[in-house]
DNA sequence: CCGAATCCAATTGGATACTG
DNA sequence: CAGTATCCAATTGGATTCGG
């Protein structure tokens, strides 16, 4: 594998406030729970708006009530739009925007380096079962 | 910011079977869940072993029961070690692995961003709440 | 000291029914 | 269609007590 980078990139947590600190990990805790970032992941796939039934079929799994609160969760800090048209029936489309797309790049090595690891995390729990 | 990488850096979510998916997704759930991380970079920072109660400690906030099954949890997936030194009072302490350390540094960027878009979180926020 | 066990409060999530 | 509202089951987390 890669040599580790400096201890320094980690020691710069120490320098947040620590309302700062709150915050960011709350962001993190935020995006990282069960349906946020697969969310975002199926609207960049999708490549353009959504409807909101759409999303429900494609993110699989999650109810249409923690959808709906995962979505506007995602609105609310601005990761997603959501536009509704005043028809009838309504159409409600949910898009990308560029900082949840940016936010999306970030974890991409993250995503990257977990898979990569994979093996390692089987090989460790197996040995953990051993004991 | 910076220009946007390539889509492929986010399509490949998409080559992964089913099985690594769903493994991948567990393993970044766990990981970023409300102590784990910051587990880890108590850990990190202290740059050796650490027993239980200076854990406990310095993690702050967390029960004793949660940091006990967080620890377990860790352990289990290979990122920190337990060792038990069977003394009367007992002593056990806990030291990150290099796959532990790796995983620290490979969210460091995403944790960067987020701070560094702090305040876009905060002005999302704010312009929603005018709504 | 470390942590397992127990009990309990609070939060979360699914299913269902209903509305603009 | 896209939710909201309601009810309920399950999970989670804290506090406390006990044990090796």
């Amino acid at each position: 594998m890669t040599v580790p980078p400096p201890q320094q990139a980690i020691d710069f947590c120490a320098t947040m406030t620590d309302e700062q600190d709150e915050f960011a990990r709350e962001m993190l805790e935020r995006v990282s729970a069960r349906w946020p970032l697969r969310t975002l992941q199926i609207l960049q796939a999708a490549g353009g708006p959504l409807r909101f039934s759409r999303v429900l079929e494609r993110v699989g799994g999650i109810s249409q009530k923690v959808l709906t609160q995962t979505l506007r969760m995602l609105e609310r800090d601005g990761l997603i739009t959501r536009t509704l048209y005043p028809q009838v029936p309504p159409r409600v489309e949910y898009e990308l925007t560029p900082l949840g797309y940016e936010l999306l790049l970030q974890t991409v090595p993250l995503w990257h380096w977990i898979i990569e690891h994979l093996p390692a995390f089987t090989a460790a729990r197996h040995e953990a079962a051993k004991r």
